[in-house]
DNA sequence: TGACAATGATTGCCTAGGCAATTATATTCC
DNA sequence: GGAATATAATTGCCTAGGCAATCATTGTCA
């Protein structure tokens, strides 16, 4: 499911990374921050352009993962869509009463619910791809094609550390 | 209030970039699907660690930015942690409510609710800073100064990018 | 087979944010 | 001064997500 974990680059350097102290933090400084505002500008720049639609930010989500045949049941998609599963319950039943999808009880495993797309909602999800690139494409502007794929490197090597497992460590409050 | 804008680094090139196209689109390639899944699992991790001291992620973000003297009042704090004004009210509500900050009506301007942090406030944001610090600095294991840099100004190109005017153009239906 | 565990979907309760309307106060302009 | 306007805070109504409990169904294993 996952792609290929891109390397560390500089594990020569044995020194602890030090890029933020907790003195004179300051938030613009931080990529967590700048990530924010840029994913905030995204977000609603992309609901601007899907607003004929009448879909959502949280919508187009799992509209889309549904019109890439990523998920086909309530759970699959809560799954794919790094969400609870109550939540999609509920988002399953806005999304149903637009019109945009039929859930349908699985006749071969009783607890399921098979989810598929309407015409309206394949017609809908067909234009979140094109806004995407759109709008990412216009964020990008100016950047060359190895400061692209440079950018990515970074970001896959951040969440490779963020996945690692030493990043969650069980603080056993018993010990000092 | 802003840093200096990067500059776009590439004016040269008078292609549009294209990195991104609707067709074939995929998520995982995405830099904005990266960026969300690293801002997840670095929320998650914050959220972890600040569980001693009962903040949640929304509730860290506008104690910090008081005991930074980022805002004083209510409208203030709103506009700083970019979030609605009733959304703000509601904040403060459950804030005030585990006794970490204090509500006051300004002599001045009665319309104005200043805002200040208990002795409780004040020591649960003393700890927000070091716990964003360690944890953006475990993310960034591996990288070195100049990797760090120079992914600031990349992140720093696409917002000034995504704030540019040209980004929200109204577009009028009446024309084709 | 029959108890038990695991999974899927749903629901209730909580936090949380956006939008619109309302109220109180302050400012501006005639 | 007084009307119009702007700003601050609040509230109601909506979407939205996390967590826990519940129920039905399925799989496992003694």
């Amino acid at each position: 499911m996952q792609k290929p974990v891109p390397p560390p680059s500089d594990p020569s350097n044995g020194q602890a990374t030090c890029f933020y102290r907790a003195e004179g933090y300051d938030p613009e400084e931080s990529i967590g921050y700048l990530m924010r505002q840029i994913l905030n500008t995204v977000a609603q720049e992309v609901e601007r352009q899907l607003a004929h639609t009448e879909l959502t930010n949280a919508q187009w989500i799992p509209l889309f993962k549904l019109s890439l045949a990523k998920a086909s049941t309530a759970a699959e998609l809560a799954r794919e869509c790094r969400l609870d599963a109550g939540a999609m319950t509920r988002m399953l039943d806005r999304l149903e009463a637009k019109g945009l999808l039929r859930r349908e009880r699985s006749a071969t495993d009783r607890r399921v619910v098979t989810i598929s797309l309407t015409d309206d909602g394949a017609a809908a999800a067909k234009e979140i791809p094109e806004v995407l690139s759109r709008v990412q494409n216009a964020y990008l502007a100016g950047f060359s094609e190895s400061e692209f794929e440079t950018l990515k490197i970074f970001l896959r090597r951040i969440l490779y550390n963020a996945n690692l497992p030493e990043s969650h460590p069980f603080h056993d409050s018993t010990s000092i």
